[in-house]
DNA sequence: TCAAAGAGTACTAAACTGGTCCCATATCCC
DNA sequence: GGGATATGGGACCAGTTTAGTACTCTTTGA
């Protein structure tokens, strides 16, 4: 199916909180209640994510993240980059020798060239727009994660 | 890593196989040889293509497979809906209800989007473009596989 | 000094993938 | 008509990956 993993869709809504909140923290905790997931993969995800430079976390009491640059300078591919390493639909398309079967194969310049595609595609998607294709965070689930975290 | 399975990847190579081939039947055991991959596991490739209409057969003796059209008929898009079922980067993106979380999802719509970029890379390369993006099948490799074949 | 919150690591259960095997069916050749 | 050659269609198994959880350590603010 050319899928990514789920994981990569659940950080996708877990970045799209924080831009929520825009500038402000946001524990862990709090992310997990409005997205709905649970609350350790929710903090594996921000680990990962902030490893990969796209969140900044603060430590302590009072602690949390944030995202590191505006939703409008982080793109799709820089979440697929982050949760599930370069994108490469095939493993040839990814590093030269991967593939066992390189000198039998004659297919990979073209696969090259769908990958580029899709990691264009990939790039020319922001969070802001991931953010902004449906309504804002309803109020409610607002008002629950404040009321959480308070 | 936005990757399809092994198995599309050697499926291509099984096509670009058939499309070497010509119009003439081949044997599926006659492709594991050219591809190196197992015979099993072609005969499995073959089956599923025959299924998805992008390969005909012909049982019996003498049988054997060939493309069902031209090889610039069959493009990536139809390889991978017929190995991986329909490109879908998110569950969402395939089946509305099929994610849970849907009420709290903000980010399907935009994702649907690069699903539908990719999908347009994908169509946009074919069968023929796979198979002369590099060289036809080098005279050593068709010498050893004709030796294995003795 | 204590409590809150992130950091890091290890582990387990489930799902999927890749690969193989077996037997049924169809066709050609003798 | 019978044997040989091929595909058709399942079922099956092992290895890998993924998703999710748990536990402990470190940092920081009150």
């Amino acid at each position: 199916m050319l899928r990514m993993s789920k994981l990569t869709d659940y950080g996708t809504l877990v970045l799209a909180q924080l831009a929520a909140n825009g500038t402000g923290l946001t524990t862990s905790s709090a992310v997990a209640e409005a997205t709905r997931l649970g609350q350790p993969t929710v903090s594996k995800l921000l680990k990962l994510l902030t490893h990969a430079g796209l969140v900044v976390s603060v430590r302590g009491a009072q602690g949390g993240y944030a995202l590191a640059r505006s939703p409008d300078q982080i793109t799709a591919a820089d979440i697929l980059d982050a949760l599930e390493g370069p994108v490469a639909i095939t493993a040839c398309s990814s590093a030269s020798g991967a593939c066992d079967l390189e000198s039998h194969c004659r297919v990979g310049a073209a696969w090259q060239r769908i990958n580029l595609s899709i990691r264009t595609a990939l790039e020319s998607v922001t969070l802001a727009d991931l953010k902004s294709a449906e309504d804002p965070l309803p109020a409610a689930v607002l008002a629950r994660a404040l009321k959480k975290s308070a």
